[in-house]
DNA sequence: AGCACGCCGACT
DNA sequence: GTCGGCGTGCTC
């Protein structure tokens, strides 16, 4: 019987986006499985692609029907879980089924098609000269050297080839021509898999014994290697023999040739922590509050049953330490966890925690890996060598086989959604995941999201209803800091015309004094947020986006935060000529020249994304910092995030409401969570803490609960305003994003999406039964322009969909869109279909 | 996404 | 008359 596998092909498009039969061929039978990675022909090329089921039947012609070409890994990338988790994400985030795929693997694993060069079988030349017996007498010198060369290794690349013998390019195509060489494509990844020099024991050891008694005399060297290899038991690194025993190579290849040992190139693992040592840490004994919480969860644990929970734990209230004790009874029942934490909190700090706790059996998965060190990590996952995942939000599709637990920390950051396609939120795929493998699920936060409240209190949704467990009091008992909240009005008024405060001044002062440490938060980079020329008028923006440019001042440029555009620093205004260019706003380089100013001697550590690109420069920081090598961090959100200095006393807010004017119904909350959570910085061990907080917005509900770090309030509050104003938690969003070139094209498109979408929603025939129709409501909101109405050169309009119940909105939204891009055909249009968006940008 | 097939303008 | 423009449609 013959076999058929259904496969994805890596080719994004609406055409494609649908399985693809092949025949499976003899030789990949038995190793082939849903989940394996193959290289198939499609039209006239090759392809990756993911096999996603097998069947004995096709319902294509067999006349049609090719057949796999290879089959790329010995054990499959994705597991059958993970197959159809991307059918389920693609439906839930309208995207195509190899970009949900993808998107659960390292990059390592996109192979690409590549051309390979062999010398054909002599008998087999073809062209005129094979009529002659002589054909190899014909070639020119130049050929016979391209042979041989490619001859020599079996097979080339042709992207070496080309490399190699560029400016005789013509002979290798007419040698292609003449059928002396042939050309094969096959896959080939991006990564190499790292490989270690390897010397074993080619003979049963007692015979070894017997050659090392009686070897030569002459031989010394070669004796001493062989008893070295023998007393190791085998499998020892050729660099480690050669400089143990200071030895070269060629003795002990002596021994190879011999029969003795073999040299192999063994499969190794990158370790990007191999130079580094972590203390062993035993779990602390839980206060009485967070053994509740523990309690609660592990019994559900040791049932092996499904469950959600929602920790609201106040800032130092030592979540992580019941996260590690929770994982060590998932590990103890031969099951694995998964630690998801948002991109800056994956701190140094927090990686030393878990791989002092649990070592090797940790992997490390976040975004300064190279790819290969990330493969590296992801395939000891696959491989069955670590039980522990601590990463970022693509670490939630760690490839585990026997999932128990799935912790979320900082479960409120926005960076748990992805931004492109597919553009999943985190929290969805661990609640889907879990579901599959009977996990728990602990979401943790000091400000849980509205959403995770709302979901826990109200018990509102079947497939989410976490259950709510409250820490109050911090781990090590200390006091939550001081708030004292700073009105810049009034700072003004009464001529302080500086970005510092008095208080805030004051208090830096003191810190100075006492040797203690400050943070500062200013959720701004650069040195000031516009470049404006007093005579005329003319503001700086980029030339590609309706933004203004942010001038930096260490590289003297105007840059572009969205589209990376960066040019010289005007020294006169290209409109007008003036002289008098000044800049406005304040970012993070102009508080650190502010500080040097106003504090001679002062010790600074900036830390924001200008400051952290290179590796390891965030560890470097931080360690810088630690070691009190400097008195004051200053930073953006990054620095608001899990860091745990015990001299800090002092956090310093330069400007709460950086966040409280943007276009968005979570402006409140995310300056509520951001205060709250650098609040926590301070005062963390013996010394008390303060905070102080500076704002143009005093009187603001979020900046007061804030300050009296009441969590409860706060949502109270803003579960109103959501209500009122129809947002989430009370209903759901789909944001629909529309973007050209040309702008008047856009507009028509844009309201003719929305006329198309009501009337699709009014016909109802997608929705299902009538009578659930009654319990939910469709709402229509714009077109308008987005907030960044144009960016890197294309125009942006937006509307919004606001719904109840549980409709297949993106399925609707994605329909429309297809039915809107048939008509229009034009590639230059994209539609992007954001549900459940984090960012309304 | 590529790549081929196919129907209308400026050239040997 | 042809070479080639990119619109349209297919890829197991």
């Amino acid at each position: 019987m013959t076999l058929i596998a259904q496969v994805i092909v890596d080719v994004p498009s609406r055409g494609t986006d649908r399985p693809f039969d092949y025949i499976v061929p003899e030789s990949m039978q038995g190793w082939l499985e849903v989940g394996s990675r193959v290289g198939v022909p499609f039209g006239p090329r090759t392809l990756q692609g993911f096999v996603i089921g097998l069947s004995g039947t096709s319902e294509t012609p067999a006349a049609k029907l090719k057949a796999l070409q290879e089959l790329l890994d010995l054990v499959p990338p994705l597991s059958e879980e993970l197959v159809e988790l991307s059918e389920w994400m693609s439906a839930k985030y309208a995207c195509h089924r190899i970009t949900a795929l993808q998107s659960m693997l390292p990059a390592a694993l996109k192979g690409k098609a590549e051309r390979y060069i062999r010398v054909a079988e002599r008998e087999s030349w073809v062209g005129e000269d094979s009529l002659f017996d002589a054909t190899a007498s014909l070639l020119t010198d130049e050929e016979e050297q391209i042979i041989s060369h490619i001859q020599k290794q079996q097979e080339v690349r042709m992207e070496l080839l080309s490399r190699r013998f560029g400016e005789q390019a013509h002979i290798i195509k007419s040698l292609l021509q003449r059928g002396i060489l042939l050309e094969s494509r096959s896959i080939r990844d991006k990564v190499q898999k790292k490989t270690v020099r390897t010397v074993s024991l080619h003979l049963p050891e007692d015979e070894i014994r017997t050659i090392i008694e009686e070897f030569p005399a002459k031989a010394k060297r070669q004796q001493e290697v062989l008893t070295y290899i023998a007393d190791t038991g085998g499998d020892v690194p050729l660099k480690e023999i050669m400089t143990v025993l200071g030895v070269t190579a060629s003795t002990v290849k002596a021994l190879a040739d011999k029969g003795y040992i073999a040299i192999m190139d063994m499969e190794v693992y990158r370790d990007p922590y191999q130079d580094r040592n972590f203390t062993p840490t035993t779990p602390f004994t839980l206060t009485d509050e967070q053994q509740q919480v523990y309690n609660s969860i592990i019994n559900r644990i040791n049932k092996r049953e499904k469950g959600e929970y929602l920790i609201h734990g106040i800032t130092g209230s030592g979540k992580t330490e019941v996260y590690l004790q929770c994982i060590q009874r998932v590990i103890e029942q031969d099951r694995q966890a998964i630690m998801l934490v948002p991109e800056i909190a994956l701190t140094p700090q927090m990686v030393e925690r878990f791989k002092g706790r649990f070592g090797d059996r940790v992997a490390v998965m976040h975004s300064r890996l190279s790819s290969g060190e990330r493969y590296d990590e992801w395939r000891k996952i696959r491989e069955g060598k670590s039980q522990v995942a601590i990463g970022a939000r693509s670490a939630i599709f760690a490839p585990f086989s026997n999932l128990g637990l799935i912790i979320m920390d900082e479960e409120h950051e926005t960076s748990y959604k992805q931004e492109e396609s597919p553009k999943y939120h985190a929290r969805d795929v661990a609640i889907h995941r879990a579901h599959q493998h009977n996990a728990v699920v602990i979401l943790g936060s000091a400000t849980p999201s509205l959403e995770s409240y709302y979901a826990a209190r109200s018990q509102a949704n079947d497939e989410f209803m976490p259950t709510l467990l409250e820490i109050h009091g911090r781990a090590l008992g200390s006091e939550l800091p001081a708030v004292e909240i700073i009105d810049m009005r009034e700072e003004l008024k009464e001529g302080n015309r500086s970005m510092f405060s008095r208080p805030l001044h004051q208090a830096i002062e003191d810190r100075l004094e006492k040797k203690q440490q400050t943070v500062l938060l200013l959720n701004r980079r650069g040195h000031s947020t516009f470049v404006m020329c007093r005579t005329c008028g003319y503001v700086a923006e980029c030339p590609n986006c309706d933004i203004s440019l942010t001038y930096h001042q260490r590289s003297n440029s105007l840059r572009c935060h969205y589209c990376g555009h960066a040019e010289p620093a005007p020294q006169i205004c290209p409109e007008c000529g003036s002289e008098h260019i000044r800049y406005f706003g304040t970012g993070t380089q102009r508080v650190e020249e502010e500080l040097a100013k106003l504090f001679p001697g002062i010790r600074v550590v900036r830390m924001d994304v200008d400051t952290t690109t290179q590796k390891g420069s965030h560890e470097k920081l931080l360690n810088q910092f630690r070691d009190k090598k400097a008195d004051l961090l200053l930073g953006t959100q990054m620095v608001a995030k899990g860091l745990d200095f015990p001299d800090v006393t002092l956090v310093g807010v330069i400007a709460a409401d950086s966040a409280l004017h943007l276009p968005d119904f979570r402006a409140a909350e995310k300056t509520f969570q951001l205060l709250t959570q650098v609040a926590g910085r301070a005062g963390r061990h013996h010394l008390p803490g303060e905070v102080i907080v500076q704002t143009y917005n005093p009187e603001h509900y979020s900046v007061i609960h804030a300050s009296h770090h009441d969590y409860h309030s706060f949502v109270r509050e803003e579960l109103k305003h959501r209500q009122i104003l129809g947002y989430p938690p009370y209903c759901r969003l789909a944001l629909i994003t529309f973007s050209h070139e040309k702008l008047a094209l856009l507009v028509r498109i844009a309201e003719n999406y929305t006329q198309m979408i009501k009337d699709q929603a009014s016909k109802l025939d997608w929705l299902g039964s009538l009578e659930r129709f009654s319990n939910e409501a469709l709402d229509v909101l714009g077109p308008v322009a987005s907030p960044i109405p144009r960016l890197k050169n294309r125009y942006r309009f937006q509307c919004m969909i606001k719904w109840r119940g549980d409709m297949d909105v993106a399925k609707l939204a994605e329909h429309v869109a297809e039915q809107l891009q048939d008509s229009v055909r034009d590639k230059e249009l994209l539609i992007s279909i954001d549900v459940d968006p984090q960012v309304l940008m």
